[in-house]
RNA sequence: UCCGGUGUAGCUCAAUGGUAGAGCGGGUGACUGUUAAUCACUAGGUUGUAGGUUCGAGCCCUACCGCCGGAGCCA
């Protein structure tokens, strides 16, 4: 008789007869034998079908890709099987047969692929990515939750500004105006006089116009807070943080990593302590000698790439123009494929880099930084870099000014490395009622629509500060990945809201 | 919002202004160890939409729409 099992657990059942449920993901077919390949959710595995197993083979035979299967057979241990283990069918019952799955096993565009995101979450390259994210959120929760952390479930449903009033999405609120939730930290100000570690973590939604690899209308961020707590306390916070998120990834989805192609090197060497930085620090960086003799050579080293691509691009032409068989040709032009992406990707650096010097060397203080600076600075360091101390004009109202230096405030951004930029964006807030309500009128902001916010400063107000940590900037960043999208499932860009 | 690119078969892409094609996927057949299998045959199109130039437009021009990338802004 045979035993229920999934693929995961196939090394455990060698010699017996099992039972796996799940979908057929490919199919190769010899004039006797069926060769399926099974997908249950838990893994892949080769399914063997002999043509003397009558019904089971003539089953297969008709089967599509991602039709829904009950496979029964003898499990065996094959070194040419994925997984180093097949089934050896002798009884497989098909319970849907799918007719023309769309997603073939050739290459598609970004714009099918997400228009078939319902389906392509099925594909090994989504699937690996999903499960990054588990485990990210699931370290995310351990970090928080073993240092003593209360969560605290902010409102999605608020009635005005966390950050930027122009990103605000207005829902009709009954009688009233209420807009989607862009951070839950004001609220967490609150939950922290009480429990004085708390943090939140849920979707927040930003309608920024801006269609950039680094922006999705709705992402999930999660929120510490922490009351008596001080700038540095928030940089060692945050530090232990993300070293405990990149650690546990690196320990539980080495596979997934290595399926997405990651290199594994720059995670392995983020180490305590991060680069510290103040904003000064960057604007004399930016405008420095070592910074543009730096982009000069990475300009050098960009174009070197690009000449070096050129050169294997036209080999690969030639190449193309003696291959006879067709799937040769294929196998060439799928390549070409890649190599132009990459191209592209030199072509801009080539075309950027100079640009980027320039803003950076004619850097004012008291701008923001700008993504090219970000980069700039990221690039260089193999570690995260924490930007500290900008310009109080360029930052919040909530953010406490510095008591050596009133002109910048007490915040913390950290950049990723390999310059994928800000994944932390954080401060110690004010907690002076007088100074924060002139902050409020400061910024053209009303101060009774923050009067339920002044009274912690009224009752028994202390130092306190937090941070804000992108879920899906930081996979983007740990998967190594060109783009946002990829990291949440059904992803809400200004463009696209289907599936 | 601005700048650049792009839109051809279900998908990925070809096609000097002159007869719209290939590979994959689908269908039919061959093959007992395939790894994106291979081989043969086959079906599949109002070239994003609307105008214009031309003897003739997939190709040139104008407008609009969709998508991609970049800038600004941000996590």
């Amino acid at each position: 008789m045979s035993t229920n099992a999934t693929i995961d657990t196939l090394h455990a059942h060698a010699g017996e007869t099992v039972t796996l449920s799940g979908w057929v993901s490919g199919k190769r077919s010899g004039g006797k034998i069926v060769f399926l390949q099974v997908r249950d959710g838990t893994g892949l595995c080769q399914c063997i079908v002999e043509a003397g197993v009558e019904e089971a083979f003539a089953t297969a035979s008709q089967l599509e890709r991602e039709s829904s299967v009950y496979v029964t057979g003898e499990v065996r241990e094959d070194a040419r099987s994925v997984g180093g283990y097949e089934i050896a069918v002798s009884v497989l019952t098909c319970i849907q047969a799918a007719h023309d799955y769309p997603i073939t096993p050739k290459p598609h565009g970004v714009d099918f692929l997400m228009s078939h995101r319902h389906l392509w979450l099925r594909s090994s390259r989504p699937a690996a990515i999903m499960r990054i994210r588990h485990t990210l959120i699931k370290a995310v929760r351990n970090f928080f939750d073993e240092r003593g952390f209360i969560l605290t479930d902010t409102p999605i449903l608020t009635q005005g500004a966390g950050e930027d009033e122009q990103t605000l999405f207005p829902v009709a609120y009954f009688e009233q105006d209420a807009y989607l939730a862009q951070t839950g930290q004001l609220y967490l100000e609150s939950a922290c006089m009480a429990h004085r570690k708390v943090y939140c973590f849920g979707p927040t939604f930003r309608a920024e116009k801006s269609t950039t690899r680094r922006h999705l209308t709705e992402f999930w961020m999660v929120e510490p807070e922490v009351a008596f707590a001080e700038l540095v306390d928030l940089l060692v916070l945050a530090v232990d943080f993300i070293w405990a998120c990149v650690e546990a990834v690196l320990e539980h989805n080495s596979a997934e990593l290595e399926a997405l192609g990651r290199d594994l090197a720059p995670l392995q060497k983020i180490q305590k302590p991060f680069v510290r930085m103040t904003y000064d620090d960057v604007v004399d960086s930016l405008r420095s000698d070592e910074m543009r003799q730096w982009v000069e050579q990475q300009l050098v080293e960009a174009t070197q790439a690009r000449d070096a691509a050129l050169k294997e691009m036209a080999q690969l032409e030639s190449e193309l123009t003696q291959a006879r068989k067709a799937w040769k040709q294929d196998k060439l032009q799928a390549k070409m494929a890649t190599l132009r992406e990459t191209l592209v990707e030199l072509e801009r650096d080539v075309e950027n880099l100079p640009k980027h010097l320039k803003l950076a060397q004619s850097f004012e203080w008291g701008k923001d930084l700008g993504g090219s600076d970000e980069t700039l600075i990221a690039r260089r360091s193999e570690r995260p870099v924490f930007v500290t101390h900008y310009p109080a004009e360029a930052k919040a109202f909530y953010m406490k000014r510095s008591p050596d230096n009133p002109k910048v405030v007490l915040n913390m951004d950290l950049l990723a490395p390999e310059g994928y930029g800000e994944i932390i964006g954080g401060s110690q807030r004010e907690d002076d009622l007088d100074t924060l309500e002139s902050a409020i009128v400061a910024k053209g902001l009303q101060p009774e629509d923050y009067s339920w916010y002044l009274d912690l400063r009224r009752y028994g107000s202390v130092p306190h500060g937090g941070f804000g940590l992108g879920i899906e900037r930081t996979l983007t960043w740990i998967c190594g990945l060109k783009h946002v999208r990829e990291t949440i499932a059904f992803p809400r860009t200004m463009g696209r809201m289907y599936p």
